[in-house]
DNA sequence: AGTGACCCCTCCAACCATGGGAAGGTCAAG
DNA sequence: CTTGACCTTCCCATGGTTGGAGGGGTCACT
C-alpha cells in the first residue's frame, strides 16, 4: 500500500504520516526500489491508533507513551490510565479556563446595548485600570496549566 | 519609560512588546539617543488593553480591532459586541470539544481497573476497528471549527 | 577612570501540528 | 509516448510566545 492509501485508511495525512516518521513516532518503513514508502494493513492500524489518540487531545508525546504501552504485552493498565487522566486533568482545567473567559464575555455582552451609540461596557472593562475582570481567574495568564497560557 | 518598565507596569512582557510593535498592533515609539524605546503611562494604558483581551483569548487580529474601536470615539459598541459574541461563540464550541474529549477518557478510565495487569480498555478503544468513540463528537477531527482541529 | 551589574538592542531559532507548494521522479492507462 | 495521478524531498507559513547569542548603553560604586 503506498502513503495515499494509507492516509486514506487510515484517516491520517499523507503530510503528517511522513512527519511522524521524521520525528519517530513511526518506524521508517520499507521503501520500494523508487523509494515510495509502503505500509501494511498492521501500520494501518497503528495509524488508526494514532488518530484516535491525537483526537482524544493527546500530544504525540503522550501517544508515543501510549503506542510503546499498546505494543508492550506486559504493559501495566495502570500507565495508560495514569496518562488518561492526567490528560483529563489538564482538559478539564482547559474547561474552566476557557468557561470563565465565556462568562465574563458574556456578561459584558449582556450589559453592552449593542447599537449605533458609542459606549460600550466591553471597551471599558478592558480599558479600565481596576481588576482586571469580574470573573477572576480569567485573569490568571499564567496558570500552572504547563509552559504558555492557554492559546484560544 | 523603559520597556523594562513598561512591561512590568503592563503586565506584558518586553519581548512581547516589541513583537507587538513589529507586527504593527502598537505603533512604533520614540526612542532614545541610544536607541531605546520610550514608554508614556498612555501606552501602558493600551498595553494592559491589549492583556486584558489576550487574558480573554482574543486572538491578535481581534484585538487590533478592538484598539481601533477603542481609540475611535465615534465607535458603534454594536462592532465592539459583535466581536465579543462570535468570540464567545468559539470558546463555546472549543469548550464543548473539550468536554467531549474529557467524558469520553473519563468514561474509559472508569471501566480501566488500573493495576499491574495487561489488559486496559483506553488501548483497546484506540486500537479497536470499531467506532472511533462512543462519544460521537470527539471524532469529528475537521469540525466546523476553523481550520485546524483543536490542538490541546 | 574602571568595574560590575543591569538594562537595552537586533536577529535568529524553537515550540506544536499541520498545510501548502515547488521541483523532480515513477507508474499505469490510454 | 503522452498524460495524469501519484510519489519523493525540501522549504515555508501559521500563532503567540519564549529563549538565546552577540553587541552596546547606563548607572552607581569604587
Amino acid at each position: 500500500m503506498n502513503i495515499g492509501q494509507a492516509a486514506e485508511a487510515s484517516g491520517v495525512s499523507a503530510k503528517m504520516i511522513r512527519y511522524y516518521e521524521s520525528i519517530g513516532l513511526i518506524p521508517k518503513t520499507v521503501r520500494t526500489e523508487a523509494g515510495y514508502r509502503v505500509y501494511s494493513d498492521s501500520d494501518v492500524h497503528t495509524l488508526r491508533f494514532i488518530r484516535r489518540a491525537r483526537d482524544l487531545g493527546f500530544s504525540v508525546e503522550q501517544i508515543s507513551d501510549l503506542v510503546s504501552l499498546w505494543r508492550d504485552r506486559e504493559r501495566a493498565s495502570k500507565d495508560v490510565k495514569r496518562i488518561a487522566l492526567e490528560h483529563v486533568t489538564v482538559l478539564e482545567r482547559k474547561i474552566v479556563e476557557l468557561q470563565q473567559m465565556a462568562e465574563t464575555l458574556n456578561h459584558l455582552a449582556k450589559t453592552c446595548h449593542g447599537d449605533a451609540r458609542p459606549g460600550c461596557p466591553i471597551i471599558e472593562e478592558l480599558a479600565s485600570n481596576e481588576a482586571p475582570q469580574c470573573h477572576s481567574a480569567a485573569g490568571t495568564r499564567f496558570g500552572s496549566l504547563g509552559k504558555a497560557p492557554t492559546r484560544v
